[in-house]
DNA sequence: ACTCATCCGGAACCGTGACTCCGCTTCCGG
DNA sequence: CCGGAAGCGGAGTCACGGTTCCGGATGAGT
């Protein structure tokens, strides 16, 4: 493969990155060429269609996802889960809620698995160093992690960039262990 | 007004909260006018365009919630908020989550400062009874409902229609304030 | 430097979906 | 009932955006 096909093939997905998480998956490709600085054609011979873009696009993400709950898991003292949190959310954050569509469509459902996979062993390590309150469960976690996406993606448009911090804040408290 | 032309009205709007709200804002007026059992003519001799229908559709949306919202400024007893808190979830849910429209773009912006106005007073109320945390602020309820918008996106496909229920009772725990 | 396989650009194509137009139908006051 | 104004339906128009195509450019091995 030759060196300014690679290259182009990298910059067309940090473009899609940039074009679709400000202004959404129905800006036309033609943008994502142009931000990307190359033409539609070129477009098309990296990806067969817009939605190949889009799952590449995915791929990137969920990767760094995945890497993140990778290192989470390597905790092995009940922090995990709250690392995993923090680290989703500044990956959502940076890519405008994009990441949001790996859970919201169907798409990419064997990394959607793993990801749950490796929630419900944190959720488990947490339980045993009683780092999580009682009764929470794996799909808690992941009701707290739709409601990020809602934050981040609202704030989009909005002033307050780290609002999803703030969220996190209010939506974990209850889910710590009642000190006494 | 004929009558009949009121009825189709209505037929209208509600063909719109069905139809864009299982399969997105991205349908085609065709399958709404169908729905609503007549023809695109029709519907465009009602609404001048499809973002007139939106438009439509968001003001019956938010005119259940600011009723709601009225209803729960007159407790007066702190117990306000959460009512709203709860209303808003079981609107949100009925509507599919269209009801984020109003919050997500721009639309409908003296709606939205209604709404707020609204929100600012039942969080004052509640202070004042003591049945809301201190240090918690009108933008941390308004995240909390962007988080409950998320949630019910998210669970739209999916099985658990009843999730935002958990997620409040989640989401709130650490609004109320300690039990000692 | 030479060559050719690979890659690039963007004009042209085509399907989709918002919107218009107009002949026909239906309501409703007299 | 009747007349005509208001309303209806849906085929046709048009613009937009995803996809294709191909003549020209460019990288890399000899």
């Amino acid at each position: 493969m030759r060196q300014d096909a690679v290259r182009n093939r990298r910059h067309l997905v940090a473009a899609a990155r940039r074009v679709f998480g400000r202004d959404g998956l129905d800006s036309g490709v033609e943008a994502v060429a142009k931000q990307a600085g190359v033409g539609t054609g070129t477009l098309y011979r990296h990806f067969p269609s817009k939605d190949d873009l889009i799952a590449a696009l995915l791929e990137d993400l969920s990767d760094e996802v995945l890497a993140s709950a990778q290192s989470a898991l390597d905790h092995r003292d009940g922090s995990g889960i709250w690392e995993f949190m923090q680290a989703t959310g500044a990956i959502q954050a940076d890519s405008q809620g994009l990441l949001g569509l790996l859970w919201r469509e169907g798409r990419r459902p064997e990394r959607v698995a793993a990801i749950r996979e490796i929630i419900a062993e944190l959720v488990k390590d947490a339980h045993r160093h009683h780092t999580l309150a009682a009764g929470v469960s794996q799909q808690d976690i992941i009701l707290i992690l739709h409601g990020l996406r809602g934050v981040i993606e609202s704030a989009h448009d909005g002033t307050d960039e780290d609002a999803w911090k703030r969220y996190l804040e209010l939506a974990t408290g209850s889910l710590r262990p009642r000190k006494k």
